[in-house]
DNA sequence: ATTAGGG
DNA sequence: CCCTAAT
């Protein structure tokens, strides 16, 4: 069979088709496929005219007296008779590559030109340009009524098969399409696979090179096969025209065709393509874009490597590069599936799939974070941007212990309980993929814990690792949301930090606080201009909310860090100043008003 | 990139 | 602390 594909392009690529003509011819008998077609010659005008009885005896000598020099398909199998179709035996030959693709009984879709009396060179010329101008018309016209004569040079035998459906000169461009686009198939597909399982890697490259039109080094005779017979298959189901393919699946513009082949192709294309592909949001995209290219194919040709396909199968066709993400798909699990690479979900581990969040369906992969399992969303470990800057905890420990000797009230320092659920809250109230969670009161949740080494952890300024991490409160058991996304570190703000604060304000300026950040707190990496905003903030609440009136007041925030009342005057005054606060009718500016209390 | 504010 | 909008 495949003999016959690669003697036919051929024939119509070099005119080198009295021979291959023969091989195809016994190749073809050796299939026992009943489809038949008709052989026809090429009239001036390049009409297809039915061969003559003679001319078919013609050929039929010329066959026979060949086929002694023709090599024999090492297959014991494939030498049954040539028993043609009911037909007249004489005037058809079998070519069951194209069934499926083309109705032997429509007398205009004969694609089969077979008159070596005929078949000259400039007459092969002439008929290959007149086949090129017929392509442009199906190329650019959708509604392709004309009926298809033969493929050309530049017409792959996809592209011819992917108009034939289109090509029956009687009826509507759909009905006999279908019928008989749906029941052939499956035959089709099988004498593929006798044909491909009886031919060597060579043959096999060959059939490859016959059907793409370029060499192949693959040495992998699964792989050939299957590209060729997917190839096959694929072009004779997936139209030219409006098709997308959706998860996999195909859909859109030819509903009805797919349709039509999805029971065995496309099906089998899936089941090729790598077992049950979960939706990949990314590769979906590469299909999509993949325009006329079924999944099958998409897959095949990447797997081919950096062998360019443009203007190949598709020679008006355009085809897009491979995503990124899609070559990553490809070539990772290929090569080395088994290392460690959880990260690469596998179908079959179950590891992935596709959780339906907020009305999307997100793909979740499973991963271990802090010694849980927990679900994140599926993307490409390719870090795209630049990590997060605040998992840079650099120097935490350092500073804090420098910072902490600094400071000996450190024990006051610590986070009460109540902020600790504070933090919590927030934590679990992330906004995650899977919605809003539920904040409860997480006690639960965290626990302290003195000696994890952040691994995220690497210091620029390398102080002592002495460090007495031990006070250090602030580790929280890295809060996880069901996002996954782990929080930052909680550190609750050390006197000396809000000294340092405080005293950045008081320097440069309320908001100024990239340049606090700069100058006052180069050593802090863990806190960013918007910390310090946000302290701030707090802070000026604190001041002039609890601190006037309710000073002292009975449940009085028990574990809050008690800041130093000067600093907090400080605050205040800083914070008037910022923005005047109207106290009851007197607007305090400027002078340090600051005469009594606080 | 910074800031301001809301959550 | 996180996130966003507005600068």
């Amino acid at each position: 069979m495949f003999g016959t594909v690669e003697d036919y392009e051929e024939m119509l690529q070099h005119s080198a088709f009295l021979e291959s003509r023969s091989r195809s011819l016994s190749s073809t008998n050796q299939t026992g496929n009943p489809v038949a077609y008709k052989l026809v010659r090429v009239a001036g005008d390049g009409r297809l005219v039915p061969a003559t009885d003679e001319e078919m005896l013609e050929v039929k000598e010329l066959l026979e007296k060949n086929e002694n020099d023709m090599p024999v398909l090492p297959d014991p199998i494939q030498t049954e008779e040539y028993i043609p179709d009911e037909g007249s035996p004489s005037q058809f030959l079998q070519l069951d590559c194209f069934e499926g693709l083309y109705e032997p009984e429509t007398a205009e879709a004969y694609t089969e030109i077979f008159d070596p009396g005929l078949f000259q060179s400039e007459t092969a010329e002439a008929y290959t340009e007149n086949l090129n101008s017929r392509l442009e018309e199906f190329q650019s016209e959708a509604l392709l009524r004309e009926p298809v004569r033969f493929p050309s040079n530049g017409c792959s035998m996809n592209q011819c098969r992917d108009v034939a459906p289109y090509s029956n000169a009687t009826g509507s461009p759909k009905e006999p399409a279908l019928s008989t686009a749906a029941s052939k198939p499956e035959v089709s597909r099988v004498a593929g696979e006798i044909c491909l399982d009886n031919l060597s890697i060579k043959s096999l490259q060959d059939t490859f090179r016959a059907k793409f039109g370029r060499e192949t080094t693959c040495k992998s005779k699964q792989w050939l096969k299957r590209r060729i017979t997917m190839g096959m298959i694929n072009s004779s189901i997936v139209p030219t025209t409006s098709l997308t393919i959706y998860d996999n699946k195909l859909v859109g513009g030819s509903q009805d065709t797919s349709d039509a082949f999805s029971n065995d192709t496309v099906d089998e294309a899936r089941a090729m393509e790598s077992k049950d592909t979960p939706s990949r949001p990314d590769c979906l995209k590469g299909h999509s874009n993949d325009f006329g290219r079924s999944p099958v194919e998409t897959f095949v040709d990447h797997y081919s490597g950096n062998e360019d396909f443009e203007g190949e199968d598709r020679s008006a066709k355009r085809v897009r590069k491979p995503t990124r993400r899609y070559i990553e798909e490809i070539s990772k699990p290929s090569e080395k599936q088994q290392s460690d690479e959880s990260m690469i979900p596998s179908k079959d581990q179950g590891s992935i799939e596709a959780v339906s969040s907020g009305g999307r369906v997100v793909v979740t992969r499973m991963v271990s974070l802090a010694g849980s399992r927990i679900q994140v969303p599926y993307v490409s470990h390719v870090r795209r941007s630049r990590p997060r800057e605040n998992i840079m905890a650099l120097g935490e420990f350092h500073s804090k212990s420098w910072e902490v000797k600094a400071t000996p009230d450190k024990s006051n320092l610590n986070l009460s309980p109540s902020q600790w659920n504070n933090d919590v809250n927030r934590v679990s109230g992330v906004k995650s993929a899977s919605g809003p969670v539920k904040k409860e009161s997480g006690k639960g949740h965290l626990k302290p814990i003195s000696n994890e080494v952040d691994q995220d952890y690497m210091d620029s300024e390398n102080l002592d690792s002495s460090g007495e991490s031990s006070d250090d409160n602030n580790r929280v058991d890295l809060p996880i949301t069901q996002s996954g996304i782990r929080r930052k570190h909680h550190r609750a703000w050390t006197v000396t930090e809000v000294e340092k604060l405080v005293e950045g304000v008081t320097k440069y300026g309320v908001g100024k606080w990239s340049e606090i950040k700069k100058v006052s707190f180069s050593s802090f990496v863990y806190r960013t201009p918007v910390d310090l905003k946000d302290k701030w903030r707090n802070l000026r609440r604190a001041c002039f909310t609890q601190t006037p009136s309710n000073r002292m007041g009975g449940p009085n925030k028990q574990g809050s860090m008690a800041i130093p009342t000067h600093i907090m005057l400080q605050v205040r005054e800083l914070a008037q100043k910022q923005s005047p606060v109207r106290k009851g009718s007197r607007v305090v500016v400027k002078g340090s008003s600051r005469n009594g209390f606080l």
